[in-house]
DNA sequence: CTGTTAGCGCGTTCAG
DNA sequence: CTGAACGCGCTAACAG
């Protein structure tokens, strides 16, 4: 195992000092050509690289941002990472990647570990539980701290920091109402429980359609899904009374292409006799069949403006630095879950 | 901005030394009670925490292991990833990912920044590029500084190391046979470039089928699919001739959801007149119609064993390590793009 | 019981 | 042109 090779041993193999390779690998005027080609030659040879962890000691920087994400087994912020990952790269930053697995406990833990030196900052969307515990301290002891902080998709809005969101509302509303063009009526919902903010927002864009078109909000095609129990089961409900609805918004990928399963089992045909619309930026909606019409999402350029943010605040030395909220728009991916509905004005 | 509470200033506070506080905070039983006690009081106060640089600087290690993956958004390599977190987090390891996005250079620049004094340990799949240029100096070279390695699913031969791969060949294997066992004779295979390995050794196994059952090799039913062009179009050749297979075995679950998809515009129906085939871990055979079945990869088990070893090597002070390689069983998960047949003996 | 010193690896004054 | 000294934050061996 052969050691790393540090200035020190360059200096003691050219019995100079330290300092003086130092200068010499920096190629700095105040040494002499010869013993700078000479040590030059030497570093090069054994690979010489400067220790990270001392200069980032000496810098107090570590050139590496942290991203705490509830979820990694998951599409959407696969898709944010990548963003990340790119502008990281070109600005010259490394990426942490910390998974705090919807829980409140690893979140902690996770960001205690960031924060204690590792990152220069970070990127963070909630955990679950934490949202349902509605505490959030340690992120403002984290700001307290310093460290610069940018929340995105699941932000808080009593955290006072850079947020990169997606256009919730916008988009569950666009998908509402594409449904009630297409002539549905009795338009279920199928979200999370109301604690998860995008669960929440979504709703609100789908009851802002409704609304918007004189239709009684009927809370029994509203569905809350718990995901400890079995989403099939959950969403059969829809359609075994009498009121079975005949266009159906899921705030997710997974719950919309369940329903269609569920129902074709009890024999509705997607989309002749329910349209359905998803909402996501997931690979499942392109494979389902009929393929999934969804709210497109665009986890990549919410990760990539989660970055600029974040580098903005690093880079800046003002002491009031403005926070903002940026907001991602959405759009729909119309696929063959929704009938192609020709509009004549 | 409150800067962050160092040793330091805790001892300016009280008039102490640095190693007292240091001593003192450590309950050593050199320091007076009472001191102890107003000291460790200050420093839960103002919540102390003792800066990571500095103790991975002076221990030479940083108890965090690095995982360098060729792609993110990719459900295996996730699946892979949980494994790893989840152990990791058990014997108090961080993990920092890291994406090569399929890239030689990338996958160089990941390599030297984490060996350069930030990681204890790398767990590492290689990327097409590079086992296309054939070129792993950086891995050698990796271990040539005393930094363990273990490398999972797609791994090199002659790089001596620990490596966890899934029984690819003989998950292949399986799937041919089963399509054998319902009665296809026709049998297509549906792969990557053979310089991919995995593609290589699953392309193995079937072709071992295939011969034990006296099957000949039909290179018309073979395809190597281009990612870089349209995966629909390379396929429907299958379907265009006149010897149509009657089964497909396809090395991942895009491929394999993409072929089902064409082969119903083709006018045919799977699984009744074609069964399918597919090789993973995904998400996607799930949501399928029908829904699809697969040889099961466990990237979740093979992330946690590749994890376990590379600990067992940083462990071990032994000089002669010895180096292994752990293969994850695969198996079948049968689902609908499959005939049930029953077998009588 | 407490403090001094040294060292992890590096870069940067400041003297010589 | 070169080197000694200092500091980043921490621990440990050694003095007192």
């Amino acid at each position: 195992m052969k050691q790393k090779i540090t200035l020190k041993k360059i200096a003691k193999e050219f019995g100079v000092s330290i300092s003086t390779v130092s200068k010499a690998l920096k190629d700095s005027p105040e040494i002499s050509l010869e013993v700078k080609e000479r040590i030059q030659a030497f570093a090069e040879y054994y690979h010489y690289k400067p220790n990270s962890l001392a200069l980032n000691l000496r810098n107090q920087k570590t050139k590496t941002i942290g991203v705490i994400i509830p979820e990694i087994v998951h599409h959407f912020f696969t898709k944010v990472i990548t963003g990340i990952e790119k502008l990281a790269n070109d600005k010259g930053y490394n990426v942490m990647i910390c998974v705090s697995n919807e829980s409140y406990e690893k979140e902690v833990l996770n960001m205690e570990m960031l924060a204690n030196g590792v990152v220069d900052g970070i990127i963070a969307s909630v955990s679950k539980e934490t949202e349902e515990k509605d505490d959030y301290r340690h992120f403002n002891e984290l700001i307290n701290n310093g460290i610069p902080l940018v929340m995105f998709d699941r932000v808080v809005d009593q955290i006072n920091c850079n947020k990169v969101i997606a256009d919730d509302k916008g988009g569950a509303f666009l998908a509402a109402e594409q449904l009630l063009k297409n002539g549905c009526s009795k338009i279920a919902l199928i979200t999370t429980p109301d604690y998860v903010t995008v669960g929440h927002e979504r709703k609100e864009g789908y009851v802002k359609a409704l609304t918007e078109n004189n239709i009684e909000i009927n809370n029994d095609l509203i569905i809350e899904v718990d995901d400890k129990l079995s989403i099939e089961e959950q969403v059969s409900s829809l359609f075994k009374g009498d009121f079975v609805p005949d266009g159906i918004f899921a705030v997710n990928e997974i719950y919309a292409a369940t329903v269609m399963t569920v129902a074709r089992s009890f024999g509705y045909h997607v989309p002749d006799d329910i349209e359905v619309i998803g909402f996501t930026d997931g690979v499942i909606s392109e494979f389902t069949t009929p393929s999934l019409s969804t709210v497109a999402q665009h986890g990549r350029t919410m990760g990539q403006k989660a970055l600029e943010l974040l580098l903005d605040e690093i880079d800046s030395q003002d002491v009031q630095y403005q926070h903002k909220t940026h907001i991602i728009k959405t759009d729909l991916k119309i696929r063959n879950s929704t009938k192609k509905v020709q509009f004549h004005n």
